[in-house]
RNA sequence: GGGCGUUUAGCUCAGUUGGUUAGAGCAGCUGGCUUACAACCAGCAGGUCGGGGGUUCGAGUCCCUCAGCGCCCACCA
């Protein structure tokens, strides 16, 4: 509601209560007078985006107000869209929400903290550049000081070295973030530009470098060597996040395991290649035809192993034989089992994705018939796992191991997203973020942000209870932000990783690749008594987990931080509920004890006509630029801001073309209204005494209070609703009433009363939809106005005065059907709508006659309406055309 | 397997605590150059609100159940 200390908080009979007392917001901006309207002969839309966008820069109108105090900032956490290519359609439905939402904030008063962000960092850039050059990042090539891409992305990548690497990142997403920023610009987005910032910048690396420390110096995070599951060609670690499942075809094996003096123990697997790293079978418990086999253990064939049989509720009896080789690592159920059983390591999978050696018959790969594993092994070492899998089906069915013929099925398996091979899970050294312990509080975390919609919640809890580890950072790529960490070597040349050396946060951002720890040189790098680097980069979540903090420039500008954190919204898609928001909320948490946000607001996709997800694989996506060219910014933000909050919603230009009307709609009915007004001071709403002109005012006053809850709500989709509809029928009935009366030339009231309301209407009308077509809306504002639109303040009921006290919209709506009753005779009777009426005749109970009475000669002004007869009777119209 | 959402006119969608004959836009059809707007305006037609059951004086709205579609999560041998 009004938060102006001026507004009386009027109750009317039959509208509710004004709602319970609106927290404390900033106060009202001032409504500056109009001026002398200048009125194009033939407005346009043609070209306003290119003269506001660029006059709102000069004019710094979006410029955040950093004296602002924290309780009169909206601060909004912006999503930092990928640099990996161009922006595409879905880009636009999100942001145009959010900035509908900074508009109306802005409007209201707040000082509106809205940067914007790029994420340059990460494996999708690196993707791309390697792409667009023909490079490839090789390490062990040395930097070359005149280095340059090849002219054109020759067939074979060319190696090169980490830092050429790097620079190339740099140049790449440079040029593409230039894209971007003209884009929104003409896509209107009302962020200041000061305040962008990039997630491989010095400022970020360092503030992520920072967040690093601290969680290592609270314990919150440490280095282990584990089960890691991998990316074989991406060659590097992935975490849960980032990981999906995917049906595909795969096939059981019923294998054959050797028992002394019993008849073989049968048992089904997806994955026979991992036999040899077989380190036990398991079955339920509870599995009566097992149970006399606990304790015992049988011997895998061709490698002769003994493995044991073991009990474990995991084990599920229905599937396959209701036994389960147990393998190091076949999947994370393995996992548990190695875990929760303390079984031995046999690793096969090397980080390349093939078999790597193995010392058959030396500890921890004692066989029964050592020469025999060797033998059977030499035929699967290197190979891939696929092609292992092909030739071990083979041995296992000539040594009349393998039970029937391998059965066919689809099965979910685990893959990185941006994967093409299934993962696999191989022992490696990485950070990890302590999350488990932290899950309770999470769960109450989740509950405290004010979610819209709100069942999306669901989405985070079932998320969260859902972990299953701790969230690996380390990933072993370039071009990210790099761990601040070195270890020390001893004297025998083994690195140290239990005492990591760290720099002082002066330092930061450090690359351990290049700088050195305090208190050694250069030369100590790798050799016995110096230090090696770490030399992983973090996950990219590890740095966007900090937009808040990076943004609001935390610690390097405490006063800016103090004001826009924790921020008020975090706007976001809900595909990245379980990545992006759960990591910040991680991160705030640890660092801060607090929530990043109070509000999270998750936006749907843009789904193409066949109501699928809009990708580029499907090709699919139209470029930005070239929609807001062919159909006007305001017409494609009107199409987006129709897109319920968080529902996914059908890419349709039929609705951008809706929008185009509207803005040509708002061009026209202004035209008119502010050309009534040339000429005289303009009266204000103390003039507006028809009861016609009260009626509309009234009913303008409740979409004002409508468009306000529902914007407070985030539903801003609602307020453009109401304001719509109102505004079509202001132009259809409204203003075809009172034209005559408006032409008037003449000061007596009736004529004053009709244009104060058309200047009254009109600006509040412009301000409720300057959140969704800010072009238009400025344009039309600057013919009468002096200042910007989108400065001035929302408007309030308070402005309606005092026609919200008096008004009764019954008058509206009651001349508005009789006028509808006339119109439809003479579409009837195939006539124009100027064309003549000897008499109208209306019969109706003597309270709609009464209503009817006060609008009398605008009615018949606006039907040409010679002769007007009230009668009371049953309700009729009845129209005489001459 | 668990969960969330969704199903209203040919299409895209409103329908806020249950309350007259269920609304809008687009597409369709019929007319109209009307000094704000022909990039316009007026009018018409079009729906057993996914199926079934229940609560109620009254259900698109609340409850149960079934089905389709979409998504999220899951230990996937």
């Amino acid at each position: 509601m009004d938060a102006s200390p001026s507004a009386p908080a009027a109750t009317r009979p039959g509208r509710a209560a004004p709602r319970a007392a609106a927290p404390a917001g900033p106060p009202r901006p001032a409504l500056e007078a109009p001026t002398e309207p200048v009125v194009p002969d033939r407005p346009s839309l043609d070209g306003l985006e290119d003269t506001w966008a660029a006059r709102w820069d000069a004019d710094g109108l979006y410029r955040f107000d950093r004296s602002a105090e924290r309780a009169h900032v909206y601060s909004v956490d912006t999503p930092p869209p990928t640099v990996s290519g161009s922006l595409h359609v879905g880009h636009v439905f999100s942001f145009t929400h959010t900035d509908t939402v900074a508009r109306y904030r802005r409007m209201r008063g707040y000082a509106v903290f809205y940067p914007m962000g790029w994420d340059d960092n990460g494996l999708a850039t690196e993707r791309r550049v390697q792409n667009f050059f023909g490079v490839r990042c090789d390490p062990s090539v040395r930097a070359d000081p005149d280095f340059a891409p090849p002219e054109s992305p020759p067939k074979d990548p060319v190696p090169v070295s980490r830092p050429d690497f790097v620079q190339l990142c740099h140049r790449l997403t440079a040029e593409d973030e230039r894209a971007f920023e003209a884009t929104w610009r003409h896509l209107g987005l009302s962020v200041d530009w000061s305040l962008m910032y990039t997630t491989v910048s010095d400022e970020a690396r360092r503030i992520s470098q920072r967040g690093f420390l601290r969680l290592l110096a609270q314990g919150h995070t440490y280095l282990a060597e584990a089960p890691t599951q991998w990316d074989i060609d991406f060659q590097t670690a992935v975490s849960q996040a980032e990981m999906e499942d995917r049906e595909i075809s795969g096939a059981y094996h019923r294998l054959r395991f050797g028992r002394d003096g019993h008849e073989a123990l049968e048992i089904e697997t997806t994955r026979p290649e991992l036999l040899p790293a077989c380190v036990a079978v398991v079955a339920h418990p509870d599995d009566a035809r097992y149970a006399p086999l606990f304790g015992t253990s049988v011997t895998t064939p061709l490698f002769s192993v003994r493995v044991p049989v073991l009990a474990h509720p995991l084990a599920d009896p229905d599937k396959g034989s209701g036994v389960a080789m147990v393998c190091t690592f076949g999947d994370v159920t393995d996992v548990t089992w190695w875990r929760e059983l303390q079984l031995p390591t046999r690793t096969l999978v090397g980080r390349n994705g093939r078999l790597h050696p193995v010392a058959w018959g030396d500890p921890g790969w004692e066989s029964d018939d050592a020469a025999g594993a060797r033998a059977a092994y030499g035929e699967l070492e290197g190979r891939s796992v696929t092609q292992a899998r092909k030739r071990i089906v083979e041995l296992l069915a000539e040594a009349g191991a393998l039970v029937g013929e391998p059965r066919t099925i689809t099965h979910p398996v685990k893959f990185y997203e941006r994967g093409e091979r299934p993962l696999e899970i191989v022992s490696s050294r990485q950070w990890y973020v302590r999350t488990m312990p932290l899950r309770p509080r999470l769960l109450e975390r989740g509950r405290e942000l004010r979610w819209h919609p709100p069942h999306m919640v669901h989405r985070y809890e079932s998320w969260v209870e859902g972990l299953n580890g701790d969230w690996n950072i380390s990933r072993q790529r370039f071009f990210g932000v790099p761990f601040p960490v070195w270890y020390p070597v001893d004297g025998e040349g083994e690195v140290d990783y239990e005492r990591p050396l760290v720099p002082v946060e002066a330092r930061l951002p450090v690359d351990p690749s290049d700088d050195v720890p305090d208190g050694y040189r250069q030369d100590q790098r790798g050799i016995p008594g110096g230090f090696v680097g770490d030399p992983d980069v973090m996950d990219t979540w590890a740095t966007s987990s900090l937009t808040p903090q990076i943004a609001g420039r935390w610690e390097d500008d405490p006063d800016l931080f103090g004001r826009v954190f924790p921020m008020d919204l975090r706007p976001q898609s809900h595909e990245i509920i379980r990545t992006w928001l759960f990591s910040t909320v991680v991160r705030s948490e640890l660092e801060h004890g607090v929530l990043p946000w109070s509000d999270v607001a998750i936006s749907g996709w843009v789904l193409d006509p066949d109501r699928k997800k809009m990708s580029k694989s499907k090709g699919n996506v139209v470029t930005p630029m070239a929609l807001l060219e062919q159909h006007g910014t305001d017409a494609v933000r009107y199409w987006a801001a129709c897109g319920r909050p968080g529902v996914d919603t059908a890419f349709d230009e039929a609705q951008m073309k809706v929008g185009r009307r509207l803005a040509i709609k708002v061009l026209n009915a202004s035209k008119f209204a502010l050309g009534r007004l040339a000429g005289a001071p303009i009266p204000d709403a103390g003039a507006v005494v028809a009861p016609l002109d009260l009626a509309m005012l009234s009913g303008l006053a409740a979409v004002v209070e409508d468009a306000t809850s529902a914007f407070e709500a985030y539903d801003y989709a609602r307020a453009l609703e109401r304001t719509e509809t109102f505004f079509w029928s202001f132009c259809d009935d409204y203003l075809e009433l009172v034209k005559t009366r408006a032409y008037e030339d003449s000061f007596a009231p009736g004529p004053v009363s009709a244009r104060a309301a058309l200047a009254v209407a009109l600006s509040v009308q412009l301000r409720l939809l300057a959140p969704f077509v800010p072009f238009v809306t400025e344009e039309v504002w600057s013919w009468w106005h002096e200042g910007s639109i989108h400065r001035a303040p929302w408007p309030g009921v308070d402005e309606l005065s005092p026609a919200q006290h008096q008004g009764d919209v019954a008058v509206l709506d009651m001349v508005a059907s009789v006028l509808g009753a006339v119109r439809k005779a003479k579409a009837d009777a195939q006539v124009s709508m100027r064309a003549p009426v000897a008499t109208l005749s209306v019969l109706d109970s003597p309270e709609r006659l009464a209503l009817l009475r006060q609008a009398e000669p605008d009615l018949c002004d606006a039907g040409g309406v010679a002769e007007l007869v009230l009668r009371e009777g049953a309700p009729e119209v009845i129209v005489d055309l001459a």
